[in-house]
RNA sequence: GGAGAGGUGGCCGAGCCCGGUUGAAGGCGCCGCACUCGAAAUGCGGUAACGGCGCAAGCUGUUCGUGGGUUCGAAUCCCACCCUCUCCGCCA
């Protein structure tokens, strides 16, 4: 949630942001609209309040002295009738100011981030920056082939099976290919916690609407969610999410920040904006396992805290030797939260794509306004909103393409990358059809 | 799932039966001051979040699990829901 203080002082600012973002900019006059009709309600009302509490502070005192006297309990008239009056009033402002409150609160949750100055703009993907790459393509003797095909004969992704269990956009991992999944996981979070000392947690797949609300995903992005209508949970679509309602609510005291946190979870997403794409193999999938960073810092700390992210799942992917570049997201292909994304992304030789294998942003103060986290600079200095920011590191199962297609073989196995066989327990995937 | 107890300020805990100057006794913690060479002990004072008005000092409103109701007025009465604890049942 935006900073209300920033659309009244700089509304042209917020409606730059929502242009480059190829949004609206009407909620802007909106929410001034309603911002405005609300203080004057809650004046109005305060002032009221005020009124019935100084008349009832002189009744309730004359009550006490009747009844030392040993008299009736029954209130002076006048006064009583004036309260009557009073409460009546108060009853209409309290209502008209509560619903403009609430329409208010609507609009503001529904107004994204605003970018970064130097977010490169654009109305498209296309308006993405390629930053860096990182290493040569492999050279091959033969025509690579793309995951779908080496699974013929290695037999660890088992795709109709998925469909059988889950329908479309399920698929199953089996013997080696299981393994090396969670080898992967496991060597992940390893590095985060021992060499970058990112926390590990274990967070609830099932997630209330508010731990949603927080993160950014609802109210507007419910079409892409899971959710189990009796119990009215949802299924998380990154691990983002919990984490970032981990502090919802709390005021964090002077010396606890950075908090730094890496959480493994699966993934749910629908996908119903992607119908028809990356059909196949398992690129898009409906149920994938991730590695998230987050952080929770200082505002100051924030572009450190950034750039320590991206560094981080930048070299878990040198580490499995594989190329890869660094998108810089434009405005309008960045996520609704964020106010600054990289992308990484992988070579994929055989299907010969880019595989996104990981999203780092920024989100500035929009999700700890939201989740209501706060943090105090200084003992018993007033509360603060923090800085939070996450990054895939990384997304599964398309690291699992990545290595499968650039370490395949002329004989169709596959060849472990050095840094994963202490995990997997072997050092190849070998053909078991012919 | 069944039975019972309970949810009050940073923490502990009174108030709730019998609604009225109660943001809420008392204690702990924390901060400041005094005493002291210093510390401890002691004494005194302070101690929230959020909203509105205001340049500011300040004034003011809301908040006793959440939401509704009764009432001139609710921490206190009524209803619904959520959560915690204990016991029983069930289960990985």
């Amino acid at each position: 949630m935006l900073n209300i203080d920033l659309i009244r002082k700089e509304p042209d600012t917020v409606r730059r942001s929502l242009t480059t973002r190829g949004e609206d900019t009407a909620v802007v006059d909106e929410v001034l609209k309603l911002d405005t009709r609300r203080r004057q309600l809650v004046t109005e009302r305060d002032q009221m309040r005020g009124k019935q509490n100084e008349v009832n502070r002189r009744l309730g005192q004359q009550m006490a002295t009747i009844r030392k006297q040993g008299g009736a309990a029954e209130p002076p008239k006048e006064l009583r009738e004036e309260l009557d009056l009073i409460s009546k009033q108060i009853e209409s402002l309290n209502e008209e100011s509560n619903q403009v409150e609430a329409s208010l609160q609507r609009v503001m949750l529904t107004i994204p981030n605003i970018p970064l100055p130097d977010v490169p703009v654009g109305a498209d993907s296309d308006g993405n920056i390629v930053a860096s790459t990182w290493g040569q393509p492999k050279h091959f003797d033969f025509k690579p082939l793309p995951h779908w095909d080496l699974n013929e004969k290695l037999d660890i992704l088992d795709m109709e099976r998925g469909v059988k269990l889950s329908g479309a956009r399920f698929f199953v991992m089996k013997g080696k290919g299981a393994r090396l999944q969670r080898a992967l996981i496991n060597w992940m979070l390893d590095v985060h916690t021992a060499e970058y000392g990112y926390r590990e947690t274990r967070l609830p797949y099932l997630v209330k609407e508010e731990t949603l609300v927080g993160s950014g995903n609802l109210p507007k992005f419910g079409d892409n969610l899971y959710r189990d209508a009796e119990e009215d949970l949802w299924l998380i679509p990154t691990a983002e999410v919990g984490l970032t309602s981990l502090h919802r609510d709390e005021i964090l005291e002077p010396g606890v920040l950075p908090l730094r946190y890496v959480a493994y979870t699966p993934c749910f997403r629908r996908e119903k904006t992607s119908a028809g794409k990356d059909t196949r193999g398992i690129k898009r999938v409906h149920q994938f396992d991730k590695v998230e960073l987050y952080s929770f810092v200082e505002p100051s700390k924030s572009e450190e805290a950034f750039q320590n992210i991206v560094k981080c799942s930048e070299s878990l992917i040198q580490r499995l030797g594989i190329p890869y570049r660094v998108l810089r997201i434009c405005t309008s292909d960045m996520g609704f939260q964020s106010a600054q994304t990289y992308d990484l992304e992988m070579w994929a030789p055989g299907c010969e794509e880019w595989l996104e294998v990981s999203s780092c942003s920024t989100c500035t103060d929009f999700q700890a306004r939201r989740a209501n986290i706060r943090y105090r600079p200084t003992l018993g200095a007033r509360p603060e909103y923090p800085h939070t920011l996450n990054g895939s590191a990384l997304a599964l199962p398309r690291v699992v393409i990545a290595i499968l297609e650039t370490y395949q073989q002329a004989d169709g196995s596959v060849v472990i990358p050095e840094v994963l066989r202490p995990y997997t327990g072997f050092d190849r995937i070998e053909p078991v059809k012919k």
